[in-house]
DNA sequence: ATACTTGTTCGTAAATTACCGAACAAATGT
DNA sequence: ACATTTGTTCGGTAATTTACGAACAAGTAT
């Protein structure tokens, strides 16, 4: 796991990124969450198909690759993006996503 | 694996996309791919600190999220970026990324 | 015909991922 | 104090991923 030579940090950071995106849960809950600001962990648990643990990793996971981050409020979670690291993710995918044009 | 509800297709095919691109290997193919139309799997085998099988195996899930393709030139491969899929994924990627302004 | 180059496939091992239900912790309501 | 709600953690299992070297197939060169 340590490329140091040819692959760049950005080209890990992405991958993280995308590693974290891979999965159809995971994309539902971060495009939910980019497009209203918040949302509490209990709404996702009613409007999906998987087990309150299950969905309870995958929340976990898209936290530990920077992507969202979650707030004790009461009882329950509330999930928002978070906005310094996707600011970098939206970098990252754009400059990629562009670079047939340099 | 089959979420017929809540998770649209379009989700699932981002999460395709982005778990292809859940690794530092495939980001650095992806990449140069992207920059200059194509390459021999030869010279990637060159600088990549992993065995040819496991460039190998990395290249064929490449390709079989469908975001290159391969063909066959004497008894090399040429690699290019599967242009249809690329477009795919480029669209579906700029969407989600662009989302906050909707 | 034989040797070499190139890249895939096979077999295998280790690590990670995905999923579930049960158990647990913490806050809220009664 | 006790029950309820909410969400995480634990324990376990099955599937997938990552990696390697050896074996193989196919083309090229001698």
């Amino acid at each position: 796991m340590n490329y140091k030579s040819v692959i760049s940090e950005k080209q890990k950071r992405m991958a993280r990124f995308a590693k974290a995106m891979g999965h159809p849960v995971r994309m539902y809950v971060l495009e939910l969450l980019s497009k209203q600001s918040c949302c509490y962990s209990g709404n996702l648990s009613d409007d999906l198909p998987i087990a309150k643990s299950t969905l309870s990793q995958h929340l976990k996971e898209l936290k530990d690759a920077g992507l969202i981050q979650g707030e004790i409020e009461g009882p329950k979670v509330k999930y928002c993006i978070n906005k310094d690291n996707w600011a970098d993710a939206r970098e990252l995918f754009m400059q990629f996503l562009n670079q047939e044009n340099q």
